[in-house]
DNA sequence: AGGCTGGTTGACGTGCACGTCAAGGAAACG
DNA sequence: CGTTTCCTTGACGTGCACGTCAACCAGCCT
């Protein structure tokens, strides 16, 4: 069952990380894992979560960042000026994103120039060691 | 002239840093200005280098990659053991980078479903407010 | 000479994202 | 029953990327 809740452990194993940092994510209210007595048991909405948090990380957004745009994925916003204000968020994230994505396109194609006269250098430095 | 070197203040205003980044990235051998007397002097291997490294920081990398990664773009590497690794590097750096680009798609589409979603439902309010 | 502006080097402080103990609870095992 | 194992909550420590403040030149203006 992909929906049955795990462990702290078990969610460790899953997605590389430690249980410090789940726990620390939860005082930031980035996740709400049940309880039963005392230990934590994270469901599929909470696994879903860590999907993006850890997503949002590897783009370099800090934890608060992800924290706003998670209310935008929660679609429990309550009232309207809520979820206007989540909306107008996710536009701007949005367009962030695109630019950002754009940036990265020309890092690759810079990098993937470079690369080749970097290793035509090493060509030409095996050549001559002949 | 593009090629004048630039004084610290006007390095800030242009790349929008503070001077105390500019001497924190020198310690960390991230530039290496000029100097006139006491006064640092930002020529264009240095402008140059600031982009990447700010374009990287938005990448979420750190200051310690983007050192590695200049190395490659710094074509004077002298021996060939040292620029076969920065070959490497650069190589597994573009493999990350192809990888992080297939993430930021993924992430683009799902928030531009989730915005369609919360827009939509914005709208539904707004008509059922009248 | 005096003062202002702008730059310089330390040294210490700060916010973020955790890491690392310490002390204790609860459940399971022999 | 005791012990082991896993989990819990603090509390303090750490590395990174700077911010902030102090004290000190070096020109330039008047």
């Amino acid at each position: 069952m992909t929906d049955a809740p795990m462990t702290i452990r078990e969610m460790c194993a899953a997605f590389d990380v430690t249980p410090r940092t789940l726990r620390f994510y939860e005082t930031k209210e980035l996740l709400t894992p049940e309880r039963v007595g005392q230990r934590r048991l994270y469901g599929k909405r909470d696994r879903a979560r860590l999907t993006l948090i850890l997503r949002g990380k590897r783009f370099g957004l800090s934890l608060e960042d992800i924290r706003q745009l998670l209310d935008l994925y929660a679609r429990d916003s309550v009232n309207e000026a809520q979820m206007r204000r989540a909306c107008e968020l996710g536009r701007a994230r949005l367009a962030q994103m695109q630019a950002q994505r754009a940036e990265l396109d020309e890092a690759i194609a810079e990098l993937t120039t470079e690369l080749a006269w970097g290793e035509g250098q090493l060509a030409r430095l095996a050549r001559a060691a002949e």
